[in-house]
DNA sequence: CATAAATATTTTGAGTTTGAAATATCTGTG
DNA sequence: CACAGATATTTCAAACTCAAAATATTTATG
C-alpha cells in the first residue's frame, strides 16, 4: 500500500537478480562448460590424428566454404577473432602448403587467401573425421534436442548480432 | 530387394552422416559461435570496467565459491585448464593482492590458494556487475528457454564426463 | 593534384593456453 | 630405511589471442 516508485523498481530488480538473471547466468556457465569440454576433446583428437590444431582447422573450414578464397579481414570477421591472430595462423598454414596468398587486382593492400589443391584435399578428409568426432561427442543429443538447442542459441546470437552494417 | 549387409550399413551411415550427424555438427558450431561472441563481449567489458581479464575472473569465481581455498590442481580441474596455465594466472592475481598461497600442513608439494580480504571484497562487487552483463547479453532468453538450454547442455556434459574417478 | 581520412594488413607486447619436461615431495613395498 | 612409482606444482617452448601501433595503400575532398 505504501510502495513508491523506487520500491517498485527495487523489487523488480531483486526479482530479476535472484531468478531470471541467475537462470541466465547458469545457462551461460553451462554453455561455457560444454564448449570447453568439447573443445578440449577435439583439440586432443586434432593433435593426435592430424598433428594439427583447432584454430588451423577453423581457418581451413572457412576457406573450404569459400573456394574462391577470402581476404584476411573477411576471415577474421567470419571466425570472430582479431586480424593479427589470423595473420599468424595463415602464415603457418602457408608454411604447411595448405594455403596460398594471392594478390588482389587493383588493391595492393589486400590479398586473398585460398586453399591449395593439397589443402583442399587434406581438409575434405579431415572434415569427415571431425564430423564423426562431433557426432560421437554429441551422441546423447537427439535430433529434436539438436534443433531445440540451435533455435535457442540463435535467439541469443541474434540479440548480440553486430550492429547492422 | 537386392540389398546385402554392406549396403544396409552404408545406407545407415549415409543417413547418419547427412542428417543427425549434420544436425549435431550444426549444434556444435552454434554453441561455438555463441560462446565466442559472448566471451568477446565480456572480455571487453572486463577490460574496460575492471581493467582485468576473463581468466582472472574465472579463477576468482572458483575461489569465491570455495572460501577455504583450493589447491592448484583442484583449481585447474575445476576450470578445465592445464596446471601450468593456472600457475601464471594465480601468479598475477597474487601480484595484484587478490590471492595468497598458503602452505599445506604435511604436504610441502602443495599449496592452497585463497582470496585475500581485498580479493573477496573486489570479487563480490565484480560478480554482481558480471551477472548483470550476462543477463543483458541473454535478455532474449526466457526462463523456460534458459531451463531448456541447461537441460540439453547437461545431457552433453554428462556424456563427456571425466571417466569415473 | 595534394593530402587527409579511410581501409587492409602486419607487427608488437602482453597475456593466455597447451603439453611435456623438470623439480620437489610423498607413499608404499621390500 | 631405500627407493620406485605416484602426486603436486612449476617451468618451458610453441602456439594462440587480443588490442594497439605501425605500415602500406586507396579514396575522397578541397
Amino acid at each position: 500500500m505504501n510502495m513508491n516508485h523506487s520500491d517498485d523498481r527495487r523489487d523488480q530488480m531483486d526479482n530479476e537478480t535472484s531468478d531470471l538473471s541467475k537462470a541466465r547466468l547458469r545457462a551461460w556457465l553451462q554453455i561455457l562448460k560444454v564448449s570447453r569440454k568439447i573443445e578440449g576433446e577435439l583439440r586432443e583428437k586434432m593433435r593426435i590424428e592430424f598433428g594439427s590444431t583447432l584454430p588451423r582447422f577453423d581457418v581451413l573450414a572457412a576457406l573450404y566454404r569459400e573456394r574462391d578464397g577470402m581476404r584476411m579481414s573477411e576471415l577474421s570477421k567470419s571466425l570472430m577473432v582479431s586480424n593479427g591472430n589470423v595473420t599468424g595462423i595463415v602464415d603457418r598454414l602457408v608454411g604447411e602448403g595448405m594455403l596460398v596468398r594471392v594478390p588482389v587486382e587493383n588493391d595492393r593492400r589486400a590479398s586473398i587467401v585460398r586453399l591449395t589443391e593439397a589443402g583442399e584435399k587434406d581438409f575434405a578428409e579431415r572434415a569427415l573425421v571431425h564430423e564423426g568426432w562431433v557426432s560421437e561427442l554429441f551422441s546423447d543429443l537427439s535430433a529434436s534436442d539438436a534443433d531445440g538447442l540451435i533455435r535457442i542459441l540463435r535467439t541469443i546470437s541474434h540479440h548480440n548480432e553486430a550492429p547492422h552494417d
